[in-house]
DNA sequence: ATATAAATGGAAATGGTTATCATTACTATT
DNA sequence: AATAGTAATGATAACCATTTCCATTTATAT
């Protein structure tokens, strides 16, 4: 009951997982094997199913659990768009970049990736972070930064 | 069955209900009262408690459309902290102040309210806003920053 | 090969939020 | 004041994403 799980690509997440104590399985293997691949802002449902397509022996429940370590090990990000289900990024795309910038229109959902004006907003960030971290003994390891309104179509069908 | 809702002070928000088509209600009131008393951070069931408690007429399924409403209509922020409810807060304080910067620890989901930076802040949002605005002909009406990390207990504790 | 603890999946439970619907209350107009 | 018309209400049930439970299977180190 195997799945062709692109094999021969380096597994670089392999290291991290044993790391942390966790075992590699044909399932989890699926389970990033999918996020890097697809398209962002996956629901773990959306992921089952791709996951299920390929290798049925994956259930829902494996997909929750996998995806709760993933964000607790840093591999994957876990946002709230507000429509009810969580969304699930890879951190790190091939580059290693790690975008997540996300502009989220109220009417209808539907979620932009923008990936400008990031310099300014990591210094304006790091500057940030640092006076907080000293003056609220707060020990910062991320943020979350989400700009919300109509996106074109629902900004002219108003 | 009244339930003495702060008498004689200013009904500033019954312009802004009235001018949308909404009526106002004892229980709109009293679940407006508890907002802008209370600590922040309440969810649907904190404001149904204190409100019942005062005016047991009042259902939590009111609560929950006044909240919409009131959302909506813009005179309350509903935030989500990752713990599976979420909260309310009215969007300006008495002195008109708009202030709604959280730091939230991982561990125990505390919230600490922060106002220092602010000024930063707007000033980069303010120009990463115009930006996207053009580039993505995205009409943006309101952000959301967060910062994740340790509270000073749990980072001590660990 | 074996032992051991971790991982799994299916079904059931959980819990915050929403929908339904018959009843009640606000508001403007007589 | 009485009425009509419409919005608001509360109790209950429905919803649905996420978790929990538990008996079984599997990965990994030895």
């Amino acid at each position: 009951m195997p799945g062709r799980l692109g094999r021969g690509r380096p597994f670089w997440w392999h290291g991290k997982f044993k790391g942390c104590g966790y075992k590699i399985t044909a399932g989890r293997d699926a389970i990033i094997e999918v996020l890097s691949k697809a398209d962002k802002h996956l629901s773990a449902e959306d992921i089952y199913l791709k996951v299920h397509s390929v290798y049925p022996g994956v259930g829902l429940t494996t997909v929750y659990r996998t995806l709760e370590i993933l964000v607790n090990v840093g591999l994957v990000y876990k946002f709230d768009f507000g429509d009810g289900r969580a969304r699930y990024e890879l951190s790190q795309d091939e580059e290693g970049e790690d975008h997540h910038h996300h502009l989220i229109c109220k009417k209808c959902n539907r979620v932009i990736d923008y990936s400008d004006f990031i310099e300014e907003e990591a210094e304006l960030l790091n500057k940030t972070e640092k006076g907080l971290s000293k003056k609220y003994n707060f020990e910062i390891t991320g943020h979350l930064i989400q700009f919300y309104g109509l996106c074109e179509k629902c900004a002219n069908r108003k």
